[in-house]
DNA sequence: CATGCCGCCATGTGATCACAATTTTGCGCC
DNA sequence: GGCGCAAAATTGTGATCACATGGCGGCATG
């Protein structure tokens, strides 16, 4: 479930290297529920590989706090609360509507162009209701438009933020189902056609702060947020109050 | 070299822990040089532990881009180039000045008695050219500020943009030795002091902008800012031109 | 029937080993 | 003396094993 299925043996890359990309997606797309149990050995065994490369794509996802080393030394996805919520969001907002700017000077046609590509599947993704890919060309057209300028330092630790709100994106999404209409990608778009850098800054800023308005007070009002931990077992979150 | 000894034996944590808590802090005080060996082996014996944690530790010190991991798969400092240095302090200034202002709420006058104290610190260092407990102090200060409404997703990744500064920062340094003396500390605890938000994110900028203006022009003229690597051996950087 | 205790099982941590790739070294040749 | 090639040493990767810790269920007891 978390890890859905073996590995290619085809691939050139180290084992921890695809085993960290196959969980680094399943996070980023919300796959992994929160949690779910995330034990070296049960995801060696779905992935057919060791424990060792397992243990060490761990430990990265640790580092990029997509996961949290719990005090009994396991890692599960950290449980969200509001003020955790909103420090992502906003830190989200002031990294990428910097990142964007700084990418203004290397917008082409052709970025442009790849970026309606996506816009384009974002919306189809939508009306498909099809959350998978609707998570996936959004953050692809992100990404794209912010490594214009090549491999930046903003890129990880945006990445970093992505990885942390995924979840429970996913969880929210599905709440409101496909209540996200809000395109602001078409403002980021007109944007990049004028190279307007501030409206690039406010459409980005915009984008992150509408979708999440949504989503963040929807995650408030049906405690979507996540489970309750209780002596290191999880349960379902009781209604309270 | 880099590891400065072994470990001590009474530590609760993790040995994984240990070694990356130590290298972490080589690295953020600039005590390994760029281009300096970093093999698995040879850690592992310099910190009298096997091969495993240390695996584990540069593992996670990749994942915070303090470490890159190479063609060959070795790890090292990775080079730095002008625009990864201007992508770092850019990145440093939106995220460090936006943690300023949302800490705000939660400055205390007890926070404010330790930052001055951190503050003392710091020039105290500044006028013994105690490069160690400049830096650290420096981090100490910054860090208290950021961390003032607890643990913060600000936090880890501004700590990652310290760590992949922090070795050249301390190559700078040496080369201007001690002309940092514009003291923006003073300005930022007088906002503080006025709980006035404004001025604290304009201090707090001016304080990581006027470090840095004279650091990177410094690096610039002297070249300071890396050896070039051919095939994967480190030689010293050629003047060019 | 509820509760506390004990033992078993699962899990993370760390060490060691085997292996392939890469780097370094040393030797012979030009 | 410089250069190229082959052998040896070094290194990262992955697997397996031993061990301590903690979670969980079964069992006896009140």
């Amino acid at each position: 479930m978390a890890a859905t299925g073996p590995l290619a043996d085809d691939d050139a890359r180290t084992l921890h290297q695809q085993v960290l990309a196959r969980l680094r997606e399943n996070i980023l797309l919300g796959r992994i529920e929160p949690g779910q149990a995330l034990t070296i050995r049960g995801l060696a065994a779905e992935l057919g590989v060791s424990a060792m490369p397992v243990r060490e794509a761990l430990r990265q996802l640790v580092a990029e706090r997509a996961l949290e080393l719990m005090d009994n030394r396991r890692v599960r996805i950290p449980p969200m609360t509001i003020e955790r919520f909103e420090d992502l969001i906003a830190a989200r907002i002031v990294l990428e509507a910097e990142a964007a700017a700084r990418a203004m000077p290397y917008v082409t046609d052709a970025l442009i162009a790849r970026l309606e590509a996506e816009d384009v599947a974002i919306n189809a993704a939508v009306a498909e209701r099809d959350y998978d890919r609707w998570i996936g060309a959004n953050y692809a057209f992100h990404s794209a438009l912010y490594g214009a300028a090549g491999q930046s330092a903003f890129l990880p630790l945006i990445e970093s933020l992505w990885l942390q709100v995924g979840p429970f994106l996913r969880r929210a999404i599905r709440t409101i189902s496909g209540h996200y209409t809000v395109d602001r990608h078409s403002e980021a778009l007109a944007a990049l056609r004028r190279r307007d850098t501030m409206a690039l800054r406010i459409a980005i800023e915009a984008d992150i702060r509408d979708g999440i308005a949504h989503i963040g007070s929807t995650l408030i009002r049906s405690e979507a947020l996540g489970a309750t931990v209780v002596q290191g077992t999880l349960r379902p979150s009781t209604s309270s109050g």
